[in-house]
DNA sequence: TCCATCATGTAAACAGTTACATGATTGC
DNA sequence: GCAATCATGTAACTGTTTACATGATGGA
């Protein structure tokens, strides 16, 4: 899958651009501090593999958008990196304004995708379905809170109206869930929802 | 990027889960029949070309998912799939529950993703961006409001709670721009915001 | 007649995945 | 001394994308 979201001629994968980003609001810093960011993201959606990373940043230093800076301080061989002028540019162009149609549409939800096909259970499976879902989202909502906590304590503004974000969507899904109960007449098994 | 998100064995991913799942609440159909509807989805995540659905639908056939079940009545040569009895079991199983660890987790966001990285612009800028993204947001909200509508009148339950769910969705979006420019301390630009 | 749509494919490119591999360093 | 982490890569694979291609059908 391409993934691309950038603006015009930007050509900058989302992943790219969150990369870039990432180098861009502390520099200089290693492709291993990326990686490790994004393990410790309550977001599952990339794996922060070894093998997306390092080709990765090899692409954006030869499109000249980063450069290597140095090497980290402790005797490991730590390459730190850094933006460019270009690289300032080109994320400035990814970030927007204008924001990309692709960035503003309805984001994807695995959720989503499944209810669209449950005709195919029976009642009693539906209503089994909606509850694990329901108990599942809250779990990871619980986990993701904890995170946006530690941010905000941490004193990281952005980051911490990131997990805000994440917050408000996990939310509405559950209130989604418990609608679609309800639209589908089923006990919807209320078990300790959090306010 | 695989994107797997099947139930343990289930080895299906995220869009053959939803052919599958296409097949099976209106067999029989043609693999075009699934082209137009992911084209005329108000969502944007997939591309809904014919070489992504095409060597997809071979796929499932050689797995044993689907079968060739005729032509269509006019003239043209639409080969005419439905769900095998191993189809419908893998499509049980994809659904869930257990509903897979992926599906429950924080969906992704490319507004997120930018919002992250806002402390590269200017506070000008910042407000700039979140005045657009806002407006696009509500442009794409109202047309899938149009949608979802259109599905509840011709009584699809299922694809009006889709509906209902990404409206819910992109309400909290909005919700969320609006808290952030608020807590960055900006103008928020609130231009005819829908209730 | 002509154009849009129906209908099915193929080919090349590419991003991101899993898995494997190596070596240095820190902490116990 | 040993395990965990730091740090950087490589190799094979696969799903999806763009772009191109063909032919038949229906309506203006």
């Amino acid at each position: 899958m391409k993934q691309e979201t950038g603006g015009q001629g930007a050509g900058l994968t989302e992943l790219e651009g969150c990369v870039l980003g990432m180098i861009g609001v502390r520099e200089p810093c290693t492709p291993y501090a990326l990686r490790r960011e994004f393990r410790e993201s309550p977001s599952r959606y990339w794996s922060a593999s070894a093998g997306a990373i390092y080709p990765l940043v090899v692409r954006l230093k030869r499109r000249g958008l980063v450069r290597a800076k140095g090497k980290t301080g402790d005797g490991r061989g730590g390459t730190l990196y850094a933006l460019t002028a270009a690289g300032e540019r080109a994320l400035r162009a990814w970030l927007g304004p204008p924001c990309p149609p692709q960035a503003a549409g309805v984001p994807p939800d695995p959720l989503r995708n499944r209810v669209a096909f449950l005709a195919v259970l029976a009642p009693a499976e539906q209503a089994r379905f909606l509850a694990d879902a329901a108990r599942r989202v809250r779990a990871d909502l619980q986990r993701m809170r904890g995170y946006t906590e530690r941010k905000k304590a941490e004193g990281d503004t952005f980051e911490h109206l990131v997990g805000r974000g994440a917050d408000g969507m996990m939310q509405a899904r559950l209130d989604w869930l418990r609608e679609t109960a309800r639209r589908l007449g089923l006990a919807s098994a209320e078990d300790g929802a959090a306010p």
